[in-house]
DNA sequence: AACGTGACAAGGC
DNA sequence: AGCCTTGCCACGT
């Protein structure tokens, strides 16, 4: 347990953290969960946490997509349909299977985004 | 232990 | 407006 001991297991925890954040109703993409937790540029991190998450979590996973507002999933799969369907049961719309960040779109609180360059 | 892959993103053409 | 390249990090072969 030494200070270098926490950078394997708790940068999941970390993203996990900052998606519980979420409101209700509003998506974020996967890099400014990554500012977010702290880990700019590190975009992938969080699918990858995403992914490895466990089920029955109350982790909302399914407010997080892509910088062009639309799911990372192909399209006519299972896994983009549950996520389109909790999304518009939180009354986001689907325009051409995008969401408009500029309405849906999460502003993090200004002390939460780590700029870092 | 090197290599490729992945629920990404930003910049260049 | 698309497609390619590079950055980044954890994981399975």
């Amino acid at each position: 347990m030494n200070s270098d001991s926490d950078t394997k297991h708790s940068r999941y925890q970390l993203i996990w953290q900052v998606v519980r954040g979420i409101p209700f109703g509003q998506v974020a993409s996967y890099g400014q969960v990554a500012r977010a937790a702290g880990l700019a540029r590190q975009a992938r991190l969080v699918g990858y946490a995403l992914h490895h998450l466990p089920a029955h979590s109350d982790v909302p996973w399914h407010r997080v997509v892509n910088a062009k507002g639309k799911l990372s999933f192909p399209p006519h799969s299972e896994q983009y349909a549950l996520q389109q369907d909790l999304l518009r049961a939180e009354g986001i719309v689907f325009i051409q299977q995008t969401i408009d960040l500029k309405q849906f779109g999460w502003q993090i609180p200004s002390h939460l985004d780590t700029a870092l360059f």
